[in-house]
DNA sequence: TGTAACTATGTAATAATATAACAATAAAAT
DNA sequence: ATTTTATTGTTATATTATTACATAGTTACA
């Protein structure tokens, strides 16, 4: 696994920072204009920064919305193993952390005893709120 | 859950014959490369084929991959219960039955107790051949 | 200290993925 | 028959993401 770097560039800190503070997963055109003001201009300079995020498990991509959230695990350790609860009616994401759920996944074999050293799994249903 | 539909479309047909073809996941434009032939032109007659056939869960969708592979499940029932093996060297991509695996999924319940009617799990790996 | 290797930045252009909007047709339901 | 619903064709455009290249800053270490 890659040595995780301990400090961030200026635009990683900048993005981040973005992500942090929103509630919800940012798509990284919204990200990019709130970063204007900060002087990222363009594309590449967001996903840039996004690819190295993910990379060091400081924010998590949710694939099914195209959308990024901060991590809110006090280690950040688990970017090879995510989990998801995604409302379809408000949109509202959560990371789940759960080392039962954790363990059973990372231990999981397929039918020829192949096991995975990373996964990400999304699950969809209606929040208490919605429901 | 909506009605599924007995029969398909012409080009519901003519997307999904290409898809079941293809032992790899395809993309959205490689499929529209390929049908050009049989008369679709553009994007929106492939996005609305693909669009019905995951909904009636004949094919799924590789959120990771922005690609859509087909359901090799005799029933194909399980649209809304999907798991993937992904090997992250040669892109080879296997759907998962393991009902096992499904009924924990269908069963597990987030801390504040709520269970999901849906999610898609995707593993990654390197496949026997690329280890 | 110099310099090589690496990492990050800025910028323009473009590629890849997906949807909106509208007109027309065909199929199913009553 | 006629209304409703699903499907099709078409143009244009929106959204998401990458390539390519020039420049600048940082780190390692001889």
């Amino acid at each position: 696994m890659a040595q995780k770097q301990e400090y961030l560039s200026k635009n990683q800190k900048i993005v981040l920072d973005i992500i942090e503070k929103s509630a919800q997963p940012m798509k990284a055109y919204s990200i990019l204009f709130n970063v204007q003001k900060k002087g990222l201009k363009a594309p590449p300079q967001v996903y840039r920064a996004l690819d190295k995020l993910v990379e060091i498990g400081k924010i998590h991509k949710i694939e099914s919305r195209n959308a990024f959230i901060a991590c809110r695990n006090s280690a950040c350790t688990i970017t090879n193993a995510t989990a998801f609860s995604i409302c379809e009616s408000c949109e509202d994401v959560k990371e789940i952390s759960s080392s039962k759920l954790s363990k059973y996944l990372s231990n999981f074999q397929d039918k020829e005893g192949m096991k995975f050293n990373k996964y990400n799994l999304e699950f969809f249903g209606l929040c208490k709120k919605c429901k």
